[in-house]
Formats: C-alpha cells, sequence, structure tokens
DNA sequence: GATGAATGAGCATTCATTCAT
DNA sequence: TATGAATGAATGCTCATTCAT
C-alpha cells in the first residue's frame, strides 16, 4: 500500500467516523483503527486531527466547484441549470457520509469551522443571488427578494440533500432532481387568496423562558 | 434570586454560550461565568452538561408545537396557513440564539442527541408532508412528491430561519412571511422548457479523491 | 489544607523530584503523588510543567539577591564581605535540592530556561566583576583580569555549593565560608617560578574524532 | 562516505545538536538531518540516543585524561603544572560544543547519566585534593584543606571553560592560563582583617518560602 | 442551598525505535 | 548497508463532575 493509498484510507476512515460519531467524539484511535494502521502514522499524513477535517471538508467543496458550470444565458437555459442541479445533487452524494458532515452547519464544532462552512454558504448563496436577479431582469425567475429566493432555493437544496444522504434507501438522483424542478417552477401552494386578507391576530409567541438574548463576552 | 430565576440564568447563560462557542467548546466555567454562579451550582440545576442542552431544545421544540394550530379544511385555508407560518417563524427568531443551536443539524453532537433533534424534524416532515397529500386531493397544493415537497419547504424555512438569526440585522418577520409565501405559491423559476426537453449526457460526476463509502463498524 | 499550604505542598514536591530525576524524567504524576493530590490539581496552582520550574528558580534567585547587601567602602570591608558570603551560602544550602536544580547549569533543559539561569549568572558576574574592578582601584583586590576573577571566584563558589547540596553530610557552613575565604585571600598555589619560565611545547591536542564544530540551523 | 566517517559524521551532529538544543530538545531526526543520513542508520551505528550522548562525553573524559602528564616533584613543578592546566583547557575548548555539554552537571539529564559525568569529576577532585596534599607536604600548596581547594580549582576552571565555551569570542588560551594560574597563586582579597575579627550575627537566613527538603521516595 | 477546590478519566500528540524493502 | 515509513508507549493537560465546608 502505497503513501498516496493510505493517505486515502486515513481520509476515508476520518470521513466515516466523523459522520458516524461526530467530529469530536471521533477519537484519533477510531480512525486508525478503521485505516487499519497505527495511531502515530495517522500523524505522518496530517498535521493534526483538525485538519483531517478540512482536508475533507475543503474536498468536496472543491469538487462542488468543479462541477457547476458557468450559465450561457444566450444558450438553451434549462438544460444548463439542470446539469448544474444534477451535478451539485451528485457530486454531494456520491460522498453520502461527507455530505452529512458538510450539511450539518456544525455549529458543534468550533468557530473557526464554523467561519469556513459559513462562508462557503455565503458564497453560494451570494452567486445564486445574482444569478437570480440577473434571471428576472432575463424574465425567467419569479418576482421577489433574489436573496430570498436563494436561501429558500439552497435550504430546499441541503435539505433534500441531508435527507438523501441519511436515509437507508436514498432516492434516485432523477427522482430528486424531477422534484426539485418542479418545486423550483412552480411551488406548492395553489391556496386561494383569503377573502378576508388581513391576518387577524399575530398571535403573539411570548417566550416566557427564555428571554431576549444577552450577548455576554 | 429565587430557584426558578437561578434556573433561568443558567439556562439563558448555556444557551448563549453554546451558541457562541458551540456545544463541545463551551465549559461548564463559562455557563456559570455568565450565569454569575459557582460551578456546583449549576449542577444543583441540572444532571449534566447534556441534559441542559435537551432542555433548551427541548423547550424550543415544545414552543413550536404549541404556536402551531390545526388547520381546518373547510374555513378559508390561506390565513391559518399564514398564520403557523408566522407562528413557527416568531417562535423561532424569538430566541436567535437558540434557533442556531437548533437549526444546525448538529452533526458535531453525539448520536443521541442528533437522533433527538432528527427526530423532531423527521416528525414535523411527515405532518407536513401529509397536510401536503390531502391539500393535493383539495386541490389547494401542486402535484408533486408530498414528501419531497415536506422536505423542500421546511430545508426553505429552516435556512431562512437560520439565516434570520445569524443576521446582525435580521429581516423583519413581516418580509421573511411575504417572501416564504411568495415562494411557496409561484416558485421561482420561469425557464422555458428546452428545445430537446432531454438532458443529452447526464455528466457522470466522479468523485476522484473519496471513493464510494465503506462505512466500517 | 489550605490553598497556600498546598501550593507550597507542590512546590516542594516538584523541587525534590526535578532535583531526582531531572525536569524532563519528572513527571507531573510523580509530583502529585508526592504531594499527595490528584493530577488535576497540579494544574490549579501552576499553568503547566515548565512554570513550577520557574517558580522554584525564580524564587531562589531572589532569595539570593535579597540576602546581599550593598557593600559599604567607607566601612570595614571585610565583615561585609563575610556577611554576603555567608548569607549566600546559606541561602542556597538552605534547599539543597533546589540548588542542584540550579548549579547545573542546565543545558539538558530548554534555551528558554538556559537563558534565564545564565542570565542570572551573567549578572552575577557582572556585578561581582565590577565590585572587583572599584576593589581593585581601592587596593583591597589583587591584581588581575576582573572579569576572570568574577569567573574564577563565581566557579569556585558555585562548585562548592554544589558539592555540599549533594553530600550526604554536608560541611558546615562555617567550615565552607572559612576555606572559601582562605582560598579567595591567599589562592592555592606557592610554587616557585619555574627556572626556565617558558613552556616548551604547546602540546597540540589534536581532537581526532571530533573536528571543529561546525554549527548548522 | 565509509562507515568511519559516517559515524563520525552521526557523532559531530549529534554534539551539536545536543548543544544546540539540549539533550531532550535533541531529536534523532535532527541528528540524522544534521549528518545527511537517513533515520534508521542512526541505529545502525549506536544502540540508542543516549549511547551517542555516552559516547560523546567518554571521549572527552578520555582525551583529558590523556592529556595530563603525572608531576615529577623532583623536577620543576611549574612548567608540569602549566603544561597541565594548558592541556586541559586546550582539550575542552577545542571542542566548545562537548565541553558546553559536559560542564553543564546535566541534572536535567537522567540519574545514570549524572552519574557517570558526576563520577568522573569526584575522581578529579580525588586526585586533585591527593595532589595538593601532597604539595602541601612539599610547601608548594597553601594551607588549607584540601578538599575544598580542589573543589574550588576545579569549580573555577570548570566556569571559566564553560564561559569560554559559550562566548562568541572566546579569550585566548594563554590569557586564561595567565589569569587562572595568578588567581591560583596570588588569590583574590587583599582585605584587611576586621577591626573586630569576630563576625557578630550569623544573620541567620529563613527560607520563607520552602523548608527544609522532605527527600522523598 | 451555595460554593469552588479537588478529582481523575480521557485524549491528542510526540518521538525513539523497528523493520520491510 | 541504507532507507524512511510505521509503530505504539508514554505523558502533559483539560474539564465534567463531585463533595466537604
Amino acid at each position: 500500500m502505497d503513501k498516496i493509498e493510505r493517505r486515502l484510507a486515513l481520509l476515508r476512515a476520518a470521513r466515516d467516523v466523523f459522520a458516524e460519531r461526530g467530529y469530536h467524539d471521533a477519537k484519533i484511535e477510531d480512525i486508525v483503527a478503521v485505516a487499519q494502521v497505527a495511531k502515530g502514522t495517522f500523524y505522518l499524513y496530517f498535521r493534526d486531527k483538525r485538519s483531517v477535517l478540512e482536508e475533507l471538508v475543503d474536498s468536496l467543496f472543491v469538487r462542488i466547484g468543479a462541477a457547476i458550470v458557468r450559465i450561457e444565458i444566450d444558450q438553451d437555459v434549462k438544460p444548463q441549470l439542470e446539469h448544474n442541479v444534477r451535478a451539485i445533487v451528485a457530486t454531494f452524494l456520491d460522498d453520502p457520509a461527507l455530505t452529512q458532515l458538510v450539511l450539518s452547519y456544525a455549529v458543534g464544532l468550533d468557530r473557526e469551522f464554523m467561519a469556513k462552512v459559513g462562508s462557503f454558504y455565503d458564497g453560494a448563496r451570494a452567486r445564486v443571488s445574482e444569478a437570480l436577479a440577473e434571471g428576472q431582469r432575463l424574465g425567467i425567475v419569479a418576482e421577489g427578494d433574489p436573496t430570498f429566493q436563494a436561501t429558500f432555493a439552497i435550504g430546499a437544496l441541503k435539505e433534500v440533500l441531508l435527507e438523501a444522504s441519511q436515509a437507508k434507501k436514498p432516492p434516485e438522483l432523477e427522482t430528486i432532481e424531477r422534484e426539485l424542478f418542479r418545486f423550483f417552477e412552480k411551488g406548492l401552494l395553489r391556496v386561494p387568496p383569503s377573502v378576508a386578507t388581513t391576518v387577524p391576530h399575530p398571535v403573539v409567541l411570548a417566550s416566557p423562558r427564555l428571554p431576549k438574548r444577552t450577548r455576554k463576552r
């Protein structure tokens, strides 16, 4: 087994143990047990526990980034969109364990890591938002605040990916894509407008136990 | 300061420190420092670190559950829907720190906790899914797999809540609700159908770095 | 046992274990075993292993510094000198374990620590050297390079202190002082000058095994 | 590069790294890096890390022993003394890195090693002491306890050697020897005897922080 | 009840040494 | 012989939890 393979074995083992136990409960000992190497060997390939996690996450982000192609608006847009959605879904679900790791917003992890994941999503949202704004100008995106739209779309995508990555029998990629597109194209609700449009009482929802946050430090 | 207050102070402190540092990096010492009590006092009110987290999360779930009213289909549905969405959004955003904690799927936490959060969402999804199926029968919900629709809707909702709970200047509740409804009612895309409807090449997405998972143990 | 006492117990234990095993071979576990406390307790009183060492060494240096009184040259110098020598000797030998620790130049320890000990001796040498130079002007110190003289005097003092601190049955302080003074006053040798003053062959001492250092890094 | 050379390269490298970082902070990896060989090669030439140190120290002691010539009292003593001092000084300073290593009493090192170094000095002191006693009988050594005198002489020698071995610009051998001899011959102090000869108060030097040692284990 | 000092299990990381190539 | 990847014992330090006061 050469160095590349061993490194790979450790990455896989780490990914699986992280997904299985969560980052904090994953012991180096668990990882090397899965990878069938000695404890010290881990440190021949990675600086520390954290750096494996980062490498895993980075590698997924890189693959996602690489999977997306720039949409050419002077060509038929729909297949390009479909391609990108399919590419993203396929890339995530190709590695369900890693997908679970990344799609959990990872509050449980430390700030630095959260910042990395968070900034990826922020970047994604920004780009989607711009694309939607452009799409609105072109008349191919529905009315509405593009930032919210981007958030909704990303949320829907994340949720279905998280679902699928956790499912015992994950749905077909095609099914996911079809349903996602249907949702994006037609929405969900067909409720007729209210007879009385106003919502009478907003039903105040006091949180009697936990008052407004007072962020300390 | 009586017992109720002290307990409350500890819950608030824990919530804030958890949100600030993440569960694992939150030290009991930090929590009691914020709550202005001694370390031992913490254990007079809670069995252990975990149980505070559980109580926090449970309390939020309870509030969410309590905020939702059963929809009567023989009455005007839209305002009832709007009420529920508003109630959910308001309940979450009333406690942004806790919202962040719960909306992160918390992979970083241990399995038991993840199971608790996961089962809440599973339950939510199931109920939404049923409601959507019923709605389809009534003709007030768009075509599509209700399970997927539920996932998409929940994902969109979660994402916007997470966003809002993290934002320095969170948007108005009304704005969130309006945009969310618009999205649910009209969808997002207005792309014309492809000239060639078929997607030619499924664009296989090899993950050259991390092969298929081989779940060990 | 109050905090002061416990801290003291740990300091003593650390001093003894350091002297017994050397700094590196002294395990925190050894120290706490001697001090009869749990491992964690050590870290309630000291930041880390290193800091106990530093505190020990600093405390000795401080005591040495405090023991020395400034010599007034317009008064009888000899008793002042005697007082200082006695004070230094007594202070060191009051804590033989610590004396051993400090009088070993501690090459085995890390650079930072060596620098601290080294700078103490450098300072001492500088001050002794100045005093000797002044003494030469006053005619109460023999001819010679005061820097060398300071080095010799300090070396003689250190060696006898190291000896005494290691001895099973250390000599009386008075004996040490008397002999030291005799040495400082009269020297050692009474050899008549050579008939032929020149040393004929400098007897070159090749070190065939280990050539001149080539300091790397 | 033949075996002898490689062994030599390793010894030199070890000496330099030991002197640079101290024994404990010197990694085998550092040594082999300096010696430009692979890690495993080290163990072809030395049993373990310790044995290189021992070999280095032994080699210096051997050279010192070899440099000293037996003093013939029926001949002119002074040049013989001068020769020996010169030989010792030259041998040490021929290898400053090793000198630093050995002159540090090496408390930081483990007991076994300290015992080795210590016994060398003990032997040296014993022999010097005997020589001084003999010298006293011959009237060429000043009065005083020869054991103390030996300690003082050795201390002065060690200190100046340590100094010189650490100095950026070490003094000339001749200077060291001249000053050393002057010191040995004439001593240091010319202070007139006190008017009141007795030292009135022994100035008790309590060590308030660290009480008498209680050697454990 | 409240306190905070004490506890000790637990774990990431290091590095001297081994050994297959 | 030389290599350097692999090993795994060893240890400093953390922090949730306990308990004497």
